[in-house]
DNA sequence: TTGTACTGTAATAACATTAATTACAGAATG
DNA sequence: CATTCTGTAATTAATGTTATTACAGTACAA
């Protein structure tokens, strides 16, 4: 996960949890982040998918928290934008014909799931509404 | 971490813990990856500067490791391939004059450091000699 | 009932990162 | 001294990510 979505989806997630159930619109938030509105309207849509936010079209619309802050889990926000694996994987098929290049993706899935929980069990632990205590 | 040196570096040090002190070549080693014998050896000389591997040039030349696989951690392969933060980083620099966009970076900071030190404490209970004898 | 301010989404372009390739100097061996 | 390797730089190709453009659709409010 070497791209911006975790972060992006985080800042999000705080602006809305210290909004008090106001709707903010995807140029405002785009406006804190510094990044292109539509962008953040994917993400948004991707998190209202995760079941983190709900959003209202038309005017005076925008994005508010489907949920308290207390039961937003930081794992939940990784859930929501994890694609790849956490320590990458390489591009091209091991030689199969190689002890070590037939089995080593099978023994990377086993290692990445372990040590992945640990993260996700950490991650676990942290609420949105801990994050965002920390800017006030 | 998106991108695949560290898997590349597992397979590498795998190849070399069962190969019993025998050099390998940057050629065998990219056969069994399938990729670039040259990404092969720029990975390598990462190794090395990580006090991992030693190589030797010239005819018969090739990889081997610089200590005994038992005494390899994974969390040693990590830290020499590790470039960017595991949870990513937004590329653009967030508002000032936005409470959070002013405090995200440290506050994400933070975040990263312990997500982070339990995914050391993790790999730091595995051994190369661990992770290769799977292969057996 | 119409203008305005939003969301949602697709398509494309710009940009950044990663891996592959080419090239070649230098080292060790037989 | 030809051969087989490493080391490394420079370039190109491939891929992934973010920004931009465009526009249909929705809700509100005058």
């Amino acid at each position: 996960m070497n791209n911006g979505r975790f972060p992006i989806s985080l800042h999000i997630l705080t602006l809305l949890a210290r909004a008090g159930g106001n709707l903010l619109s995807s140029d405002f938030i785009a406006g804190s982040i510094n990044c292109n509105p539509v962008i953040v309207r994917k993400e948004i849509s991707n998190l209202r998918n995760a079941g983190l936010v709900e959003s209202k079209e038309g005017k005076n619309g925008g994005a508010t928290l489907a949920k308290a802050a207390e039961n937003i889990m930081l794992s939940d926000i990784y859930g929501a934008v994890r694609q790849s694996s956490l320590l990458g994987n390489s591009r091209n098929t091991p030689n199969p014909d190689c002890a070590v290049g037939r089995d080593i993706n099978t023994h990377l899935e086993n290692l990445y799931a372990e040590v992945e929980d640990v993260l996700v069990n950490k991650l676990h632990g942290i609420t949105l509404a801990d994050f965002s205590r920390q800017f006030d």
